[in-house]
DNA sequence: GCTCAACCTTGACGTGGGTCAAATATTCGT
DNA sequence: ACGAATATTTGACCCACGTCAAGGTTGAGC
């Protein structure tokens, strides 16, 4: 019996689609590892030398110009696939946000193995459509949105993705209190802010009573019409 | 013999990965298409009907609030793959940039075709995770970078981009003179810029002696170090 | 409980790029 | 070639957000 049988993302990430010896198989090339909040997995620009399944925890993915400024153009929660297969080199640096299970290929051995299970692949496809689909509605938000607008947005979008993954559910419903997994100068790195705008906007929600923030990381949705509202 | 063997992106659009058969068979699923400039094929938020190849021609990928904000999320060149397989709404508008021709396919059709040619689905994988890799170092631009380092990076990226594709070789030089197949709006919304400081860094790039603009299309790239620095 | 180091908030101020408006340039139809 | 429509450039102005600089909070280690 591998480990995989115990898994708690077995029937979410793209391992679904594979049946009991199959799994074994990838289990077989597949090694688990512990990530610490702030340790990194993949540097941008080294060669694609790993992927991974998320079991647990969520990391970043990010970009940075030469003279400091860094951009979040991702975030993998669990069951989600990281890394870069097929190839080319690795364009973003996967970091921990906090303390986070992953588990781990040999990016040759995945590519190998991606290749005898065209289902493994399709599944694959899919997903990286959908989370390119994701990526370009993110750029309007990037690129046309207020500072309101994006903090309000971000907040949204973090009250559904927050959900605990109750099995495959895909019906849950938005929370309204919820812990932030970033810091402050983490949500600028992902809406494209600095820290002083990302606070001055919070506060100001609090101010008018949209949200409550009982402490520095929990997010308490007051008035969800408003913060929709907000979020243009 | 099928309209596919005279096609001029026959070995460098998805369909490379399939021997004559199999291209035959696609063929009989798909019909070429003509569209002229501004027109379009695919409806934000719509069901996903259609998907196609580029053959010949630009297309934009599209997103827009609803208060009229556009953002180009994309550009689809000659023998780029276009539209949403597998099942989703589109969740991005594309319209053609210049007169264009394209492959079509139902999606449905294509989707079933795809099931059965692992090849397909494979190349279409790589094409995918290379795209969304784009896409997320453009995040980088829209987030962080000045409007001059935005145009300067887009000069650039058109001079590489719009090689003429003398069949596969992937060594071209990039061009030192070229025509926009952008107006000026078009790069706007392509760099979450508007058109007047679009024009303003052209003009100030054209002062400063790194382009010459001869004509509102054309550009001519007369200090390509400088130009480079300007991107950042 | 105290200290130190992060982390976050708040304020004052400056500026890059948006907005509004008008002048030019180019294209197109006749 | 002419006039209308469209695209681009240019200028004046202003505001949202970045920058710089203090404070406040929080929490981990002692």
């Amino acid at each position: 019996m591998s480990s995989c049988d115990t898994c708690v993302v077995r029937n979410r990430a793209i391992c679904a689609v594979l049946d009991s010896k199959e799994v074994e198989a990838l289990n077989g090339i597949g090694r688990r590892r512990n990530l610490e909040a702030g340790e990194a997995l993949i540097w941008e620009g080294e060669e694609s030398v790993l992927v991974a399944n998320v079991i647990e925890g969520m990391l970043k993915l990010s970009t940075g110009t030469e003279d400091g400024r860094e951009q979040i153009v991702g975030v993998a929660y669990p069951s989600d696939f990281i890394g870069r297969p097929f190839g080319a080199r690795t364009s973003h640096s996967v970091t921990a946000l906090t303390d986070a299970r992953v588990c781990l290929f040999a990016r040759k051995d995945f590519d190998r193995f991606a290749g005898e299970h065209p289902a493994l692949e399709q599944k694959l496809l899919r997903r990286t459509l959908a989370e390119l689909d994701r990526t370009r509605d993110w750029m309007l938000l990037l690129a046309r949105k207020s500072a309101e607008e994006k903090v309000a947005t971000f907040l949204l979008e973090m009250s559904s993705r927050l959900v605990e993954p109750g099995c495959e559910a895909p019906g849950d419903k938005p929370l309204d209190r919820f812990d932030l997994p970033f810091s402050r100068q983490q949500i600028g790195d992902i809406l494209g802010l600095t820290i002083e705008t990302v606070s001055r906007q919070m506060t100001r929600l609090k101010r008018d009573g949209v949200i409550g923030l009982p402490n520095r990381r929990a997010v308490e949705i007051l008035d969800r019409q408003a913060l929709e509202a907000s979020a243009g």
